[in-house]
DNA sequence: CTGAAAGCGCTAACAT
DNA sequence: ATGTTAGCGCTTTCAG
C-alpha cells in the first residue's frame, strides 16, 4: 500500500494522532513538531487518503447534481451544463467533488433518499426538471443542504435560484424605448411557454411605464421555431403601420424574424430594430450581430455553489430564493 | 446513527459476516438465512453505507471525468457534455458515480496523481483538451483504466475514442454523388482546423473514387463563421460554371452559405444542394432543413463508458482506439 | 502539547 | 454454512 499516516508518524517519531492534527491544522501542536511532521510528509510524499478521512469524519465532501441527462440534452439545454460548470468551479475550489446523476423525477427521490441514509452527499443541487413534491418533502425533512436550479412549480420551503424573465423582458423593451423606438412589437412563444410569458409581461410593463401604447396586433405568439418566427415577423411587416422594433422571445424566433425582415429588402436596425434573449454563440454569427439580454448562467452556477457550501457550514442560514440579474449586451441590431 | 450491519446481524441472530455475505450475494449462505436476513434488511430499511463498503474493499466505484469547464463551454462545446451524458448513463447502470472535474492540462495531472495515490477513482475519462504527455505517462505508468475522448495529438499508448471525420467527409460527398450531383464544391475552415481538414480529405477521396473531377476553385477555405461562409459561397456562385452542390465543413459556414444562396434568388436544393455536419438543433430550424452527416456523440459516450468499465474488470483487455461511425440524415437540402 | 485507544461500517481471511 | 477477528486509514475523545 501507499504511504499512510502510520509511516509518517513513525518517521517523525510521533503518534498518528499528532500527524492527524498537523494535517488538519490543529493549533494545539507546537511549531517544532508541526514543522517536523510537515517535512516528513513532504519527504515521504504522503497524501492523506481522503476516502478514509471522510469515512472517519462521517463527511463525504461530495455534492450531487441531479438533472435529466437524456440524449440531446446538451444541444437542447446548454444552459444547464453551463450552470453545472459554474457550480463545479467553486466546489472544486473548496475541495468538494461534484457527482453528476442523470435521473428523472422518480429516480431523483430514490437517489436522494439513498444518499441521505448513507450520507454520501453533503448537499444536493437539483435541476427544476426533476423536482417533485415527494423530493421536496425528502429534502426538507432530512434537512439536507440543497438548492433547486429553477423555480419549482409548486409551493414549498425549498431553496431555489432562478432567472428573472420578467425583468429581462423589461430591460429589453426599455432598451428599445431608450434608443428612441416608439413602436415596439413582441414575438413570443405559445401560452404554455412560461419563459416567454414572463418576458411578454415584462415587455408590457415596460411599455406601460413609459406610457407607450401599441396596437394589440403588435403581440404575436406561436411556436418557438425559425419557421414560425419568420411567419409572425412577416405578419408584423404587413401591418399598415408596422413596428419600428421587435423583441423576440428567443433565438429560434429571432433567427426567423431576421430572415423575414431581410427577405423583404428591409434592414436591421435602420428599418426595424431587433433584440432577443440569451447569448448563444449563434447570436454572434448572425448578420447583423444581435443585441441580447443575457443571463450569466455560469455565474448563476457559482452563486448556487456558494449558497450550498454556505448552507453546509451553517444549516440555520436561511434564504429561500435567489435571482440572477440579466445584463444587456448591445450589438448592431438595435444600434440606431 | 442510521441502522448498520450490526443491527441487522443482531436482529437476524447472525454475525455481521453473514449479513455482509448476503449483501454481496455470496453463494455460501443457505437460502434460509439469506431470506431471513433479507427480510430483516427490508424491515429495518437497512442500506449499506457505500462509503464504508468502498473503504473496506479499497474500491471507489467512482470515475473521474476530466475536461475543461471554462465559462461558455456549454455553448461552444455541447458535444463534450453530450458525451458526458452518455458516459453517465452507463456508469450509473453499473453502480458507478461520475465525478466531474474541471481542469486545465496541468491540473489534470495533479488530479490524476492524487486520485491514483488514494485510489479515489477506479478510472479516468479524459477529454483530449486536457491531455498532455505527462498525463499520458501518469496514466500508463499507474496502469489506470482510462479513455481519452478525442485523438491525442502525440504518440502514446493511451486508449482513445474519436470520430472519423475523414469518413464523414466521404459519406457526405458520396451522398451527393449518389443523388446525381456531379459538380460538388467544399467550403472548409482554415488550414489549422483539423476537423475540417479531415473532412476535406474525405471529400477529395470520394470524388476520386467516383472518378469525378472538379475545378480546383471548388475548394474554399476560410474562417468558420457565418460571415466567411457566406463570402465563400458567393464566390462559388460567381464561377462561370458553378457547382450544383456543396459540402460545408460545419454549421457556421453552412448557415452563411444558405444565406448566400438565397440572397441570389437561388433555391436549395433545386439550384444547388447543400450538406453539412453535426446535427445541432439549429440544423432543423433552418429553411430548408439541412441534410447532415451526424455523429451520435451520446452513443460515443456510452461506448467510452463501456470500455472503461470493461477495462476495470479485465485490465489486460487491450484496445487502443475506437472510432464511432457517422450517420447520414437526409433532409430537404439535398433532396432532388 | 502529545499520545493511547476506541471507533467509523464494512469486508475478508481463517476457523469452526 | 456460519462465525471470529483483524483490519481499511484516519479522527477524536480523553488522559497525561
Amino acid at each position: 500500500m501507499r504511504v499512510t499516516i502510520k509511516d509518517v508518524a513513525k518517521a517523525a517519531g510521533t503518534s498518528t494522532a499528532t500527524v492527524s492534527k498537523v494535517i488538519n491544522g490543529s493549533h494545539t501542536i507546537s511549531k517544532a513538531t508541526t514543522d517536523r511532521v510537515n517535512d516528513i510528509i513532504h519527504e515521504l510524499k504522503y497524501h492523506p487518503n481522503s476516502q478514509a478521512q471522510n469515512f472517519a469524519k462521517r463527511a463525504s465532501m461530495n455534492i450531487y447534481f441531479l438533472t435529466r441527462l437524456d440524449k440531446n440534452i446538451a444541444f437542447e439545454n446548454p444552459h444547464m451544463f453551463e450552470i453545472m460548470s459554474g457550480v463545479q468551479k467553486i466546489l472544486d475550489k473548496r475541495g468538494y467533488t461534484l457527482s453528476v446523476k442523470g435521473v428523472n423525477e422518480k429516480e431523483a427521490c430514490a437517489v436522494v433518499e439513498q444518499a441521505v441514509m448513507q450520507n454520501s452527499a453533503d448537499a444536493f443541487i437539483v435541476h427544476a426538471s426533476v423536482i417533485s413534491r415527494p423530493l421536496s418533502r425528502l429534502l426538507i425533512e432530512s434537512e439536507s443542504a440543497h438548492i433547486v436550479i429553477g423555480y419549482p412549480n409548486f409551493e414549498s420551503r425549498l431553496c431555489w435560484i432562478d432567472t428573472n424573465n420578467h425583468l429581462s423582458g423589461e430591460i429589453a423593451t426599455k432598451h428599445l424605448i431608450d434608443s428612441g423606438f416608439k413602436r415596439t412589437a413582441f414575438i413570443g412563444g405559445r401560452a404554455g411557454d412560461m419563459i416567454s410569458w414572463h418576458r411578454i409581461k415584462g415587455y408590457e410593463d415596460a411599455l406601460k411605464e413609459a406610457s407607450i401604447s401599441v396596437p394589440k396586433t403588435f403581440l404575436k405568439q406561436g411556436d418557438s421555431t425559425f419557421h414560425d418566427g419568420r411567419r409572425m415577423m412577416l405578419q408584423l411587416l404587413k401591418l399598415k403601420n408596422r413596428p419600428d422594433s421587435v423583441v423576440c422571445a428567443n433565438n429560434y424566433i429571432a433567427l426567423g424574424a431576421v430572415e423575414a425582415i431581410q427577405s423583404q429588402g428591409l434592414s436591421i436596425p435602420e428599418d426595424i430594430a431587433l433584440i432577443t434573449f440569451d447569448d448563444y454563440p449563434f447570436s454572434k454569427t448572425v448578420e447583423p450581430m444581435l443585441t441580447v439580454v443575457n443571463i450569466d448562467v455560469f455565474d448563476m452556477g457559482i452563486q448556487a455553489g456558494n449558497y450550498v457550501l454556505n448552507k453546509i457550514k451553517k444549516p440555520n442560514f436561511q434564504v429561500q430564493s435567489y435571482t440572477t440579474l440579466p445584463e444587456l449586451i448591445v450589438r448592431e441590431s438595435t444600434r440606431k
